[in-house]
DNA sequence: CGGGCGAGGATTGTATAAACTTTCGCCTGT
DNA sequence: ACAGGCGAAAGTTTATACAATCCTCGCCCG
């Protein structure tokens, strides 16, 4: 067979241009700049960043497979609107799959991972004394994610990107109340039950966690008649 | 995914040439005619399927993001190879998602779809029957994805896809025995569960069945010393 | 005779241009 | 005045051409 000059699985993607762009578009997203329903022209965005229309689809259709693009036949990609069923899915799945994760975390982490959650709960904390809404938002989906990779399984991570981008989606749309996206207490909980091992502690609060975040949420059918209407004629 | 606004739930494909291509190296891989390793050049495939290399890349870096094939930068695309390390993880995965999957299927399904599963058990015991390890191979993955269908669940479906696909390289690699990929008796066993609508059964089921095929697997770290010594100098 | 080096060929990455689809304004006919 | 339809413009999809990179193989040097 060929000797193999393998790369490691994946540079994470230094100066990738299409992962520049891709990036970019998902930070402005997943910090709630650009709404659902917004367009996302190829040329607009090929403007924005200095590149050809060739490498904006490219990032357009991986972020459409990550489920918060959506690509219409011949119209073009657009920020993706979850449904309030989508929104019910979502957070099943993360019930089901963060226990699970916060579980391996604390079987695979290091001190050198303890430090690094805590400096990010500084970050959240700051963000938050700031007022900076955006951050804070953002922050808080990473939290999550760094929990994923603190575990070490990589499917799992991959699915909890797609899971936390979408949520953020459908905490954007959804949400009753002002209060902040995710609380950084019950984030603070969590680590502590990791630092001290307890996994039965940190499932339960990890799953507390994501319960109060749906309960803040108000998933009526339909937003409004319009979509209604589009559901009944698409039936 | 989720309800579109404008299209109907339910026209994935049809006609779609990059969704061909995509499908036909997907069954492909999936009946092991595509061996892991093998490279998938654009030119060739474009030949084949009478497309552009526009449309080819577009369905290669699909299947790149469901875990099938790998793109490596300035050298093609090629049939994954999972690592053993990737086979516990999905199968982990599986153990996780799938007994939650039959539970949803027995709450949505109806007689239609028990029609379904019956009809497909009758395609799995006459591939058997003939002999066809490919299209068992095929319909061993198909019932899952099946089942997957069945509950609702669009997220959970993706996920499962993605595991399953997985899957048929992972027992392709690392199979001990000739044993035929997936019992159909298994398979008729969480069929008779769901009729009975026996939660508590069918997830058992499930989760054995899952047990007996990952305990048919060869899992020693690297496959040959070949491998170990490309890891060795990877890392 | 083994190993480094460079030219040639092949393949992928990127940009640009042609073809088709949708959209929206405007105009005509009733 | 308003419904319906035609046509131009904008934008996406597909194909093709060009540039960059990597692999192969033969040659030359030690």
């Amino acid at each position: 067979m060929a000797a193999k000059t393998r790369q490691k699985p994946d540079a994470p993607d230094a100066s990738d241009r299409v992962s520049r762009i891709r990036e970019g578009v998902t930070a402005a997203i997943l910090e709630h700049r650009l709404l659902p329903g917004t367009k996302l022209g190829e040329d607009e965005i090929g403007d924005i960043y200095g590149a050809s229309r060739t490498l904006v689809r490219t990032a357009l259709q991986q972020l459409a497979h990550e489920g918060i693009v959506n690509i219409e036949k011949n119209r073009g990609a657009f920020v993706a609107r979850p449904t309030p069923g989508d929104a019910r899915e979502v957070f099943e799945a993360r019930r089901l799959i963060e226990p699970t994760i916060v579980d391996h975390a604390i079987d695979a982490g290091s001190p050198a991972w303890l430090d690094r959650l805590e400096q990010h709960l500084a970050e959240e904390r700051e963000a938050e004394l700031r007022g900076d809404a955006r951050a804070s938002v953002r922050l808080s989906g990473e939290f999550h994610r760094l929990v994923a990779e603190m575990s070490g399984h990589s499917i799992y991570l991959g699915f909890l990107k797609e899971l936390i981008a979408r949520s953020s989606l459908i905490i954007l749309l959804y949400r009753r109340h002002d209060t902040p996206a995710c609380g950084t207490d019950h984030h603070a909980g969590i680590v502590a039950a990791i630092r001290k091992r307890d996994k039965q502690a940190a499932r339960a609060q990890m799953l507390s966690h994501l319960n109060e975040i749906e309960a803040e949420l108000f998933l009526k059918d339909p937003a409004a008649d319009e979509l209604r209407l589009a559901d009944v004629l698409g039936a």
